[in-house]
DNA sequence: ACCTTTGCTTTAATCGTTTAAAGTAATTAT
DNA sequence: ATAATTACTTTAAACGATTAAAGCAAAGGT
């Protein structure tokens, strides 16, 4: 029996090849095979045919850099972290998408997470992320999460926030100036000629959905429209089947029904429509519908849905160009809000 | 000017707490850190009071260990790459979700992916990840795919093949058991009395879209159903805006039309209840529609619609925990096949 | 003939861990 | 009193790359 019939047949495949065994196969040291391989023949002096060869064996062997000895000497990962809410929210998979095609253009990796909009989840996703040594991280934060995110700048990793913000922290986000866009979008409908207006939205202690309302009262009392606090209804996210439909109930039985309703987000607007549907209550004849944010299930109804739309893409995009000046100039201070877009359907009527 | 003053106010932050710091810290060597944090302390009879010591002092420190140098030492990345087709699809986020719990569970570190349907962008993925020194793979293939399969393959990387797979490939793979789930379907449809049933489906090379195909086929046949060519529509991903119309009219304006419609996926049924609501069709009384696959877009729909469920969840798991058994034990060959199940709504009559 | 420069290549320290092997002091055995 | 054992602890070599610094011929200058 000879010595190589007792090796793993695919012992070639198993073994890695490195700079080393380049650096044999060359004839050269380890140093050189380094520096051609990283671009660097030229400023070193490496001599022409040396480089060829160099290069020529490192294609035959089929070399991959091992980027875990690469990080560990270079301390750069080309890794950033992202943890998102929920991977099934039309949100999430939206800025996943940017983010990783942006992410790739800039050669990085992207290690992924969800928090399933829960603390904990989210603070050992950061805790293992850091470990990795990520270069940054672009988090979804979740409803109090103030002190997981005080974690992150005392790691001192670069990071940004996308979607929600605490406006008691200072950090560097992007997010939507949920203000302005229900403040436009209730314009619209006041435009329309729509004075009984209501707003569906969850009842939390979040930001980004407490600007929603904001924006929905001002717009009201710039356009001298009296608020009535029946218009304003909060529901609870985990309840929103059953709460929608009484919200839904209580503004078309006041003494002057509502004649147009704002919902705050695609999944309230869902609860409504079905309700709609239900009661044989027809879209835009006897109550005008718009929705912040779009969804697929929208297609079927039989009116289209004027919505606002949020700008995933270039949200997704900017997180990854602004963590990336983050990361190579330690810039501070980078607040990004970004308008969504009025798209114009057929569920608001003229009055 | 005193000697602190120049540095930057955060030094502390940015010097990261390594095993020499807690060493010196505590007043031994750093292996004996080493042994104390990896939980070897009694194995390696270090004394009690001074690993407690060192406890202490790593936890005061704030130490997080540097994966990277832990990576390089022992091999082990505690990571594996997750490469889905596009993350906008429902398929994709169920076992993206699915596979990052199971991941957390097991204390792994998922990098991901999205091919976008593309070849090149997998390879890359690919490449990417190895490099990275990933432990293992979960790749959901693209269209004739099979090169960059044999990439991983060369790599001698475990990998594990979702959803889809190529036969003609020895692979370890997880897919449902389309032939079966569509035969089951079909034969529901057979069941209710239905004699022309429609088939629509994507004209593909795709293995897993040739067995839904195969399982329609076989069960009309199995059921003495004499198959009508003009049954089977295929039309381009791309273009099914377009193209479902045209099949089903195809279908619906036959000598004997259709009185059934089985779309294979939840895409192709939503185009086909558009054409159903345009035509004022109504389902189920003029037609029996059954989906494989579900969509949150049929939420809407005046008919909740019956449809072939995929174990999401499951897959996910088991993708997860026979990567892991692939890591540890190297067993090979393991195609494991799952059935959907028919949840039953209102959209299919029987006659 | 000797020093300098040029052109190219190697040596060796380093990143933060792990871990086999060696070291050391105290205790027990002979 | 000396040897052997026990109970700890440290030393130092890896892992696979990067990179400053040193090394070494050959060519050029005086």
């Amino acid at each position: 029996m000879s010595y190589n019939s007792i090796l793993p047949i695919n012992i070639d495949k198993l073994a890695k090849v490195g700079l080393k065994d380049i650096a044999e196969q060359a004839g050269v040291s380890i140093a050189l095979v380094s520096y051609v391989l990283n671009g660097q023949a030229v400023q070193k002096q490496v001599n022409h045919d040396t480089a060829i060869k160099i290069k020529q064996v490192a294609k035959e062997l089929n070399y991959q850099p091992n980027q875990i000895a690469k990080s560990l000497k270079t301390n750069k990962t080309r890794t950033i972290g992202l943890v998102v809410a929920d991977i099934n929210y039309r949100f999430s998979t939206g800025i996943t998408r940017a983010i990783e095609i942006e992410a790739k253009k800039n050669h990085l990796t992207v290690i992924y997470g969800s928090s399933n909009e829960n603390r904990e989840n989210l603070a050992e996703l950061i805790t293992t992320f850091i470990n990795h040594r990520v270069e940054g991280l672009i988090v979804v934060p979740v409803d109090n999460s103030q002190e997981e995110i005080r974690m992150i700048q005392r790691a001192d990793i670069p990071f940004i926030l996308v979607d929600r913000n605490f406006p008691e922290l200072e950090t560097n986000y992007i997010t939507l100036d949920n203000y302005k866009s229900a403040y436009n979008a209730t314009k619209h409908l006041i435009s329309l000629g729509h004075r009984k207006i209501s707003f569906i939205n969850y009842s939390t202690t979040s930001f980004h959905f407490k600007e929603r309302n904001r924006g929905y009262m001002d717009a009201l009392k710039d356009h001298q429209i009296k608020f009535n606090k029946n218009w304003l209804q909060e529901v609870s996210n985990s309840n929103r089947d059953e709460e929608v439909p009484v919200a839904m109930n209580a503004i078309l039985s006041l003494d002057e029904p509502c004649d147009a309703v704002f919902f705050a987000t695609d999944t309230l607007t869902l609860n409504g429509l079905k309700y709609l549907i239900k009661h044989n209550i027809k879209v835009p004849d006897q109550i005008s519908v718009l929705s912040f944010d779009e969804s697929e299930a929208f297609e079927l109804f039989y009116s289209s849905i004027t919505h606002s739309r949020q700008p995933l893409d270039e949200m997704g995009k900017l997180a990854v160009k602004n963590l990336l000046n983050l990361i190579n100039h330690k810039k501070i201070e980078m607040h990004v809000h970004l308008e969504a877009s009025l798209v114009l359907g057929d569920s608001c009527y003229k009055k």
